[in-house]
DNA sequence: TTTTTAATGAGACTCATTCTCAATATAAGT
DNA sequence: ACTTATATTGAGAATGAGTCTCATTAAAAA
């Protein structure tokens, strides 16, 4: 059984859910890719590929794989919510281009314990957090 | 003429847009509160005053205050968006409650700085960003 | 196998926000 | 002040991402 899909059973059978062929296409789909997708997208990519599921499904599941933190979620303002796998991804945080729309990854250890600094002298712990950089080109 | 008027008519003579009692009652509601709103509560709260307005012009009027920085948006992955004036209101990010869903305000020169320094080691200039920390009180 | 129960799909629904367009109000010109 | 040109408004329809319902289907336990 190739790693994917054994992670996957692992993660189903510990949340006591089952091993669905649906379940399977949508985390192949976001761990085969190293874009940020939108639900939609991985909807329509996998009608494309001839896999039968609903739109409900795709949404159903990414919530399990995000809740168990296979997957990421980020939004960025427009109204939707784009996905990415976390499988050989360390943490990053996002930085997006206004003109082009490229979407930067980047990871500053400095940033990261600065944030757990901040919020421990306001008496709590961190959890999670949001950090989008909406940059330009600088020009020469 | 308060500040609070000539202050939103010098904005619309700019943009070329005129000057209407329901975009001052917008601004007034924003202007005259230190929480964070979103669109709907302030519609209700002018209907509630008798204002004549509707939510389609709450909306075009919050966006015009948005694009000339009388008001700053934050989306906090509610699907609603949040407003705040940032009159007399320096600039800081925000630390969520989980637990308490309080808001809390934050800034750190240092985070800012380093931020600056992320975005020009990638090329980049830094136009704006989003900082959410989404935190847990610390147990005793 | 049979049975139990979870998962799925189609499409209805929600909810924030945006759009449409006829009616109204602003402000520039007289 | 009065007209005029045109920007703004309001009511409600439209949009679009995401969620929900419930009859049907499929896992997996027995």
């Amino acid at each position: 059984m190739t790693d994917s899909k054994s992670l996957l059973k692992n993660i189903l059978r510990k949340e006591n859910l089952r091993y669905t062929s649906q379940r399977q296409a949508v985390w192949n789909e976001l761990e085969s890719s190293v874009d940020h997708r939108d639900a939609e997208d991985i909807y329509l990519c996998l009608r494309r590929k001839k896999i039968r599921i609903s739109r409900a499904t795709v949404y159903r599941t990414i919530d399990i794989l995000v809740k168990n933190d296979l997957v990421r979620k980020m939004e960025i303002g427009d109204g939707r919510a784009l996905y990415e796998a976390r499988i050989g991804n360390e943490h990053h945080d996002h930085m997006i281009c206004l003109d082009t729309g490229t979407i930067t990854e980047f990871y500053n250890e400095d940033l990261e314990q600065l944030q757990e600094k901040i919020v421990i002298e306001h008496g709590y712990e961190l959890v999670r957090h949001v950090h989008q950089l909406f940059v330009r080109p600088l020009k020469k």
